[in-house]
DNA sequence: CCCGCCATCCCCTGTTTATGGTATCCGCCC
DNA sequence: GGGCGGATACCATAAACAGGGGATGGCGGG
C-alpha cells in the first residue's frame, strides 16, 4: 500500500487526481492541498511514500516544496505535475530532488502506472522530458568549450595541482621538481592564460574546467 | 533515408547490428567499424545522420568519438551501444554529446524504433538510463550542502571578488574601502575556512559553491 | 642536422600576501 | 550600559609570489 499526498491549486484537477487514485486499491491518498506552505507539517504527519507535487501553486512553489521535502524526508518520492514542458522548470525540479516529471495533459491515463515506476525506483517520464533533461546537460556542460590554450601536458598537471589550493612549494615537493620549474611552468601558464596571479588562474581553471 | 554508420569493436554483435538495420528498408548502414579513431574522416565522407556507438573500444573510446564528431558535424544524432550501466559512463558520453543510450542486451527488440525515435528529435533510452541521468544530477547539485562556514555578508563579498580572480588592490577599490580593510576580512575568511592562501580559498570557495 | 617545443634549473628585483597585534565605530541584544 | 560581533583601519615582519633574464638537455619534424 503507497501512501500519496497531493499538492495542486485547480480544485477540479486535484479532485480528479483524487479520484484517479481510489481507482487503484494498493494506492492511497492520504490527503490533497492546494498549497503546500505547510508540507514540513503534512510530512510528518502522514508519512507519505510519494508526493504528487505542482510546480506553480500559490504561496511557496512546487520547487521550494521539494527542496523542503526531501531535508525532511531523504526517501519519500516526489512527482512533478506541470502544464509547462520548458527546461528551466524541470531541471530546477529535478536538481531540487524530484524522482519524475509528468505533464498534465499526459497523467490522465498513466499516473497509477507512474506512481507504481516510481516506487521501482524507475523515474516517469512524459515523452520529451528526457529530451529536455538531456539538451539541459548538454547545454550546461557543452557552452564553456570553446578554449583552448594549448597548455601543455605538465601545465596542466601543475594547473591542477593550483586549482586545489595547493603552493608552490607543496607543488615542487610533489611533483620532485625545483620550486624554479615550477614557477617557470606557472610564468608559461600565465602567459597563455592571460592572467597575472595564482587566484585569477585557479578562478579561470575551474570556471572554464581546464582540470 | 536515414543513413547511419557504426562504431563496435565486437565482430558478431557488429554484424547482428547491421542485419538488424538492412530489414528496414527506410534506413541505410553507410559502414561498420572496429574501431572509431577515424570517425572524423568517416563523417565527412559517409556524411551520417545517425551514428551508433560503442562504448569500449580498442583506439579511443567512444565518449571521445562522440566529442570528435560532435566537433564535425553538430546535427549527427549520435546513440550510444553499451553493457555498462554505470552512471559515470551515461553522463560523460551524454555531457560529451550524445542523444540517447541503449543497453545492448535491450537494443535486438528495438533498434529500428530507437532510431527513429532519435531522428524525431526523441532520445531514446533503455529502461533505468533515465534514472541514472537523474541520480547523477542530483549527486552533482545535491552534494555539496552540508556547509556552513559562517561567513559574514561582507565576507562572502570579498570571496566572491577572490574567485572572480581579483586582487587585494583591486578589490578595495571596487569595494571603496582600505587595502588593509580587505586584507582583515581576508584574514577571517581564511580562519573560518581553515585555508593559508587565495587559491585555497578560491579553490574552496567553487568547489563548494560559496560563491 | 638543425630548429622549435618542452621540461628542467638558476638568479635577481620588486611587489603582493600571510600573519600577528591593535584600535575605533556602529548596531544589537540582554 | 556593557558586551559582542562585524566593518573599518593602521603598523610591522617574514614569507611567498610575479616578472624579467638566461641556460641546459631531450625529442620530434622538416
Amino acid at each position: 500500500m503507497v501512501g500519496i499526498l497531493i499538492y495542486e491549486d485547480n480544485d477540479s484537477l486535484r479532485d480528479s487526481l483524487a479520484n484517479l487514485l481510489t481507482l487503484s486499491k494498493d494506492l492511497l491518498l492520504l490527503g490533497a492541498f492546494a498549497r503546500a506552505d505547510d508540507i514540513a507539517t503534512h510530512i510528518s504527519q502522514f508519512r507519505p511514500e510519494v508526493i504528487l507535487m505542482d510546480i506553480e501553486m500559490p504561496g511557496i512553489n512546487g520547487i521550494q516544496a521539494v527542496r523542503q521535502a526531501r531535508t525532511i524526508d531523504k526517501k519519500v518520492h516526489i512527482i512533478m505535475l506541470t502544464v509547462f514542458d520548458d527546461n528551466k522548470h524541470v531541471l530546477d525540479a529535478i536538481c531540487a530532488g524530484a524522482s519524475g516529471y509528468l505533464l498534465k495533459k499526459h497523467l490522465s491515463d498513466g499516473l497509477p502506472e507512474a506512481i507504481r515506476q516510481v516506487m521501482d525506483g524507475e523515474p516517469p517520464m512524459s515523452r520529451g522530458i528526457a529530451r529536455m533533461i538531456i539538451a539541459g546537460m548538454q547545454q550546461t556542460t557543452a557552452a564553456p568549450a570553446a578554449n583552448d590554450y594549448k597548455l601543455s601536458a605538465r601545465e596542466k598537471e601543475i594547473l591542477s595541482h593550483l586549482a586545489g589550493g595547493e603552493g608552490l612549494k607543496a607543488m615542487a615537493s610533489a611533483l620532485s621538481i625545483s620550486l624554479d620549474t615550477v614557477r617557470t611552468h606557472i610564468k608559461n601558464i600565465y602567459e597563455k592564460l592571460q592572467v597575472h596571479s595564482q587566484s585569477e588562474a585557479v578562478s579561470k581553471a575551474l570556471n572554464e574546467k581546464l582540470v
